[in-house]
DNA sequence: GATCCGAAAAATATCCAACTTTTTTGGATT
DNA sequence: AATCCAAAAAAGTTGGATATTTTTCGGATC
């Protein structure tokens, strides 16, 4: 079947678990520095003790949460500090990824960089005005995939995969700019087109800087 | 106490796990791509379904094994495209957080340096000759050290855990070069020499340049 | 001979309940 | 206010049991 969902979906209580937990600490529903007792969050999400416990472990994997030996675990802190080296990594290994991906590009390639980018133009519109949670969402999932994207033409999947855990360690930031209204979309779409334009010209340095000048909007880390 | 053990040490059950799993991977006891059955692994190694489980989970996050949904877990693969893809992103991250620690550089951290290439040129010279297991694994615990260092001044948390997992994931293949003798101990010690030379007189340049060659020549991928 | 199919076997994923050890907590004492 | 101690809480671990899924394998079919 076309479409037909890969193996690693919701299939597993582990992972259903996980992507509500995630969910959570993006939306700040669970906050910063937050002590993560088992029994209570088996009450709030079901599953066993050792489903809680694996989770929390996947999640620690993804640098979401933090564990500590003899002492569980605590949602991730969310520090000024944390902003910035997340962004320093994000930006790096971002910035490989994508020049990799511009020099060695190919059509499937560019074609999945100008199907990323309508998506987002129009995920941008339907998130301005909204104010809703769902929407907010589905908005910063198709900006994930956009950033994905970008360095899905590398061809280091543990680049790729890094360059995942890193988006999903910005969430909370980004989602924060996005409630307090600090986004602007006229600028961002702008920025966007630029984007895709200079990556289909094939100008390196001016799509890095672009895409620079994205993410660092996007987590209000705006350089000067 | 001084020198008192850090809580992250093998106090728990799946932390020793872990471990004696990392050792058995890095050897190759347990080679690339082989499943990874509970119940078999609770035979040789203990530990109950549940703790083994967990361990597993943790492996999969340093990027040691691999886990499917739904059918388990494996040993990761170890092809020329997985040392390729684990050289490049270890270049770089240690490119970045080398440069970093130089740019900040403390007298700790200096000192630091110093510390760890002095042990290496100790752990270097025992090494040689010696066929022990236990030889070869303290070697390369010490290498790690050493190269953990060098971007412990970066003061970047997420870096340096990188440069730590991505150290791990080298390992077989440096380990592997070391077995076949592949190591030329002697342009290794000048290398190291030189390096730290480099980093005191904060010529990063050349530091960079020869850490870089430290790194491909351990791992067999020295630059023509 | 290769392919398809379904039952049997194996392995994964999950849960429950209990138990040990470690950490945290809330006073009582100095 | 700092220290110490016992009770409570939480983490970590185990064993056993069960549902679900994947893999294996011996034919039956083309």
């Amino acid at each position: 079947m076309l479409f037909g969902k890969r193996p690693s979906d919701d299939d597993t209580v582990v992972a259903m678990l996980a992507a509500a937990l995630r969910r959570d600490i993006a939306f700040g529903h669970l906050h910063p520095d937050q002590k993560l007792k088992i029994e209570a969050l088996r009450q709030r999400y079901g599953g066993s003790n050792h489903s809680m416990r694996e989770t929390l472990r996947v999640l620690a994997a993804e640098g979401l949460v933090e564990a500590t030996s003899q002492r569980g675990f605590r949602v991730m802190s969310a520090t000024e500090q944390d902003l910035d080296d997340i962004l320093f990594l994000r930006l790096e290994i971002e910035r490989l990824g994508l020049s990799r991906s511009m020099a060695e590009a190919t059509v499937a390639w560019e074609g999945a960089v100008m199907a990323a980018f309508h998506a987002q133009r129009h995920a941008d519109k339907v998130v301005q005005g909204s104010l809703d949670d769902a929407d907010a969402l589905e908005w910063d999932e198709v900006c994930r995939v956009t950033s994905l994207t970008l360095v899905q033409g590398s061809r280091s999947p543990r680049l790729m995969d890094l360059a995942g855990k890193l988006f999903n360690q910005s969430r909370r930031f980004r989602l924060a700019q996005l409630r307090e209204g600090q986004i602007d979309f006229a600028a961002r779409d702008a920025r966007h087109k630029a984007l895709c334009d200079a990556i289909l010209a094939k100008d390196t340095a001016l799509a890095l800087e672009l895409h620079e000048e994205t993410v660092r909007s996007d987590l209000g880390r705006i350089r000067r």
